[in-house]
DNA sequence: TGGAGCATCTGGAACGTTCCAACCACCAAA
DNA sequence: TTTGGTGGTTGGAACGTTCCAGATGCTCCA
């Protein structure tokens, strides 16, 4: 028992294919008659069409692929809801695969995309080898999201992670900070231009005597770490700009382990909004990154290209937007 | 500059269409000589197979499409490693798409992976309107993963919720606890078994008199309002056994602000291991749902329904493992 | 020398849909 | 009455594969 064809539905009715083919595309050159027929016998046989036909004699197959690097990182589930929003939107459909951050899976989930004929491709912080990507988008529109690349070919949407940077140290310095360390994010992706945002707007306010970066990571340990290593010198900051999130979790340990009170002998802050950070006892003040915009935006620069074929690619950077909560507050000194 | 097929290999190479579908499936009855000319110039037209036609003419696309109702909780992403491993083993690929929790929206997700003619479905937590399911499951086999169901047409694999309940009391029992109270998750999946489990463990011990449930959510605030309410009775327990981890964290801020030590003072158990649990400050002792076997599992009772097409369903219930750490302790009194 | 048997290769039908050109009634205008 | 539309419907080709039945050519043995 196979799925019902469009001939199954046809044969019901006693009409040609063509006939229910026009009805299921929604056509209007139908009498009302028919169409009730078809739509009837549809629906009483269960039919369903076959998106692998459909796709076949159509040469395209109104899906976008969006393949996941890390299902583990709350940061893509706004991202995909972002995107599938805006390609369902535009009569397109999002269909997913995930390589968990291995090169070679994630090289086998584009590849999966990519023979099911998706129309765009979506890469949400891969972890893939350069030339797969490059490979990628010879095939079809693709946009990376969450990642920088100046490649010429291929779209980006990343956030700014300098003007993050900088927004941070704006926030800090007018609560009255002026010795304001960093705890960087070591070599992950986006540490440098947060560190570039930290110092550049440290300059800007003229305190570039008070400039202090430390490495750290962005886990737990590393702002462990860091902190740590801040605590051993002589004159203490007053406020401490960490990585990310998860290692500014690991700075307020180690501050409550030494009795230090935050934010009142010392502000903490953080950087892309997770749960975490939201979660966190009584808040802590972070960078939240539009991950929804950056999905949609991702989205509709994929399907831009598909209706225009644009031949030059676009970087859409967006800017990330502070959130004030108890971690931060006026100096004590 | 429409994608190479099999039909352009052929022609560059000089040999029948046959041939090269016959390479491409690694057949044996091909000569070195062929299979060598025919791969080159499919490596040189940058020749991909069209997963569209392929599933067309086999009538099967070894495709398992995986509908996940929440991206955003990181459950998942270890349930869906563990489907795309199995489930890449047995030579099949993993598709997703996504509901984000509204019905209509997984419904529609569903319906996608449906018309891509996938071999199974996996539903992880659907929201999904049961007649939906059970339409779904009439097409191809179903296996629901996550949420319990007692459908005589749909496996399912779930985690031991009852048992995990009993778990928690048993090691709290042999730390020396004897008054131990339950914050409930209200009406959240699995509360009501965890419960039940909790007040089995306690009648194993003899321990009927001490039971002590209140309501709670599967929220932080859940475990805050519970916690209050256990701290306005007249004897405080000396050990929390709470729905999950989310509550928890709400609890051990309750007794942070109330200047209780945890577990000097009052141990604490959540439910999840998730990284909450294991990040925050020094560990909370919690119940592993085994999350990875879970995807495991629907894969093979998906893959095991696809090639024996079994009628009557299986319900598979895993068991899941106490983590402790450093929330709970002996009891101080 | 004549096949049998084997390894290797090939043409055509089929899968379920879309799309196009063509067809059929029927009606209005000439 | 013929001509020309028009609204509704239809058959067939095409999409890129797989699979089957057969064709081809070679080797080896009687």
């Amino acid at each position: 028992m196979r799925p019902p064809t469009i001939l199954d539905v046809a044969n019901e009715v006693g009409v040609s294919k063509s006939l229910v083919s026009l009805v299921m595309r929604g056509s209007d050159g139908v009498s009302p008659t028919s169409r009730k027929a078809v739509l009837d016998a549809a629906a009483k046989l269960g039919y369903r069409p076959n998106a692998a036909a459909q796709t076949m004699v159509r040469q395209r197959s109104y899906a976008i692929g969006v393949m996941v690097s890390d299902l583990h990182n709350p940061f893509f589930a706004d991202v995909i809801d972002g995107i599938d929003m805006a390609v369902g939107e535009a009569g397109y459909r999002a269909i997913m695969t995930t390589g968990n951050r291995v090169p070679e899976r994630e090289h086998l989930a584009v590849a999966t995309l990519l023979e099911m004929r998706v129309d765009g491709l979506v890469l949400a912080s891969p972890v893939l080898a350069r030339e797969n990507v490059v490979e990628a988008s010879q095939a079809v529109p693709t946009v990376i999201v969450g990642k920088a690349t100046r490649s010429p070919t291929i779209d980006s949407v990343t956030n700014d992670d300098r003007g993050g940077g900088e927004m941070v140290v704006d926030h800090l310095v007018a609560l009255g900070h002026r010795r304001i360390a960093h705890i960087d994010g070591g070599l992950g992706a986006g540490a440098k231009p947060r560190r570039t945002g930290y110092t550049r707007a440290m300059r800007r306010h003229g305190l570039e005597t008070e400039i202090r970066s430390v490495l750290g990571s962005f886990a737990e340990d590393g702002g462990d770490a860091g902190m740590r290593a801040l605590l051993a010198e002589s004159r203490l900051p007053t406020a401490v700009f960490v990585a990310n999130d998860l290692a500014a979790i690991g700075v307020l340990e180690v501050l409550d382990a030494e009795g230090l009170d935050v934010p009142g002998d010392i502000s903490v802050v953080g950087y892309d909004n997770t749960a975490l950070a939201a979660g966190h006892r009584s808040g802590l003040t972070t960078v939240d990154q539009p991950r929804h915009d950056m999905g949609r935006m991702a989205a509709e620069l994929i399907l831009e290209k598909i209706s225009t074929d644009r031949a030059t690619a676009r970087h859409v950077v967006l800017l990330p937007k502070l959130v004030a909560r108890e971690s931060s507050g006026p100096p004590f000194s």
